[in-house]
DNA sequence: ATAAAAATTGAATGATTATTCAATACAAAA
DNA sequence: TTTTGTATTGAATAATCATTCAATTTTTAT
């Protein structure tokens, strides 16, 4: 009795901490079902199917739908920290540099692609009814932000720029990224990576004239 | 019989002009109903309830749940195109303060308000899988680009700025516009319409470096 | 006032889908 | 091998919801 539940608990140890390959694969299988079919339109069954699992163990290991769906959020959101989270570290290199770098990550092909968008729209989409899905976005938020401002305040000691406060070019920036990712959805034609990306540097160009880098 | 002919005529064209007050009574419930439960949510039951019609009517007057969404996504997209066309029309205003009315209208309680966003939001993230949405909020941008450069243009004219094309400065405004309405989802507190207006005016002014109207 | 036409109802239908769970396959231990 | 426990299946269930339509109410024309 006394081993039954020791060996239990070390199972659960061991699921948490090395994630199983079902789990994995089912969360790439719900991200990959929102993109093509939309989240209106993604069912257990499919995603089940695409994760070649049956419908019943999908439910099982997730609990339940909505379970399934916030794991996929908070995937999808630690993905995309690890990428700026790494940026923003680098001490050594130039802030302005480093800024550049934030934007490349943020129109990169792996970041800034339709398929990843449309899921990030889907879920955005419900955050108002789903406090979980809000909390997840705004925590990513905060420290995106806070870390920007940092880096801002940086540029802006070293290029005396006074007139905008880290703040303003923080928010700026970020909303731009946002407003430019949800035109890439809409039409992929004009709004290529490299379209957005050249009119984020233009912005930041105008705000810090004499930077010759940002061109 | 050609009088029977004539009168039905008479009574569908009277249907089609003079809009029933049933169809926008629907509509009204429609976008009220996505705004309050959100689009996952939002059954021709409740939209019916909230219109005061019985759940059958109201699919019979829109022929379908489909039909009746897009008809609120229209419905929308004109309400906004009429706030900002008569703006951009104006052509006795000094075109720095008609670029600083259609920034007022962009955050104006009656345009950028939890609601609405919203509900174009839910919409925005249905566009990959829906080509009447997509048609819909294309046409509405094109239209509202196209009007914005051509004011860009006339103030670059008059202020001699060369460093900013005017489908740059437009492209930028537009997706800061996307971007802001999607904050102001997030986090009410911080993005306020006069925070979000004021970030706005400030990049105008980083542009157009010697005019007071934007600071 | 009456008949004919149109508008509106609400209950029934059928399709879809999350969830459950008994049965089976698989793995590990004895 | 046999036993025991775990992982996985897939069919059944129950709930939700768009859509239909016969019946009823309201409006219009005569």
């Amino acid at each position: 009795m006394m081993k039954a539940l020791v060996n239990k608990k070390t199972t659960e140890q061991a699921s948490e901490t090395e994630i199983s390959v079902n789990h994995q694969k089912l969360i790439d299988a719900t991200i990959e079902t929102i993109a093509k079919r939309g989240l209106a339109d993604t069912t257990i069954a499919h995603v089940a199917k695409r994760a070649k699992v049956s419908q019943g163990y999908a439910n099982f290991r997730f609990k339940s739908k909505d379970n399934l769906l916030i794991s996929s959020l908070q995937y999808l959101s630690d993905e995309y920290k690890k990428s700026w989270q790494k940026i923003f570290e680098e001490k050594n290199i130039d802030p302005i540099d480093r800024i550049i770098r934030i934007v490349q990550n943020d129109f990169s092909s792996k970041i800034a692609n339709r398929n990843k968008i449309s899921v990030w729209i889907a879920f955005y989409s419900e955050v108002k009814f789903r406090p979980s899905y809000l909390t997840i976005c705004q925590r990513q938020d905060e420290i995106y932000s806070q870390q920007m401002e940092k880096l801002v305040s940086e540029i802006n000691n070293i290029t005396s720029q006074k007139e905008f406060t880290p703040k303003e070019v923080s928010e700026t920036y970020h909303s731009m990224v946002d407003g430019l990712w949800q035109r890439i959805l809409f039409d992929p034609k004009i709004y290529t990576n490299e379209f957005c990306k050249n009119l984020v540097l233009k912005y930041f160009k105008s705000i810090y004239v004499n930077e010759d880098r940002f061109a």
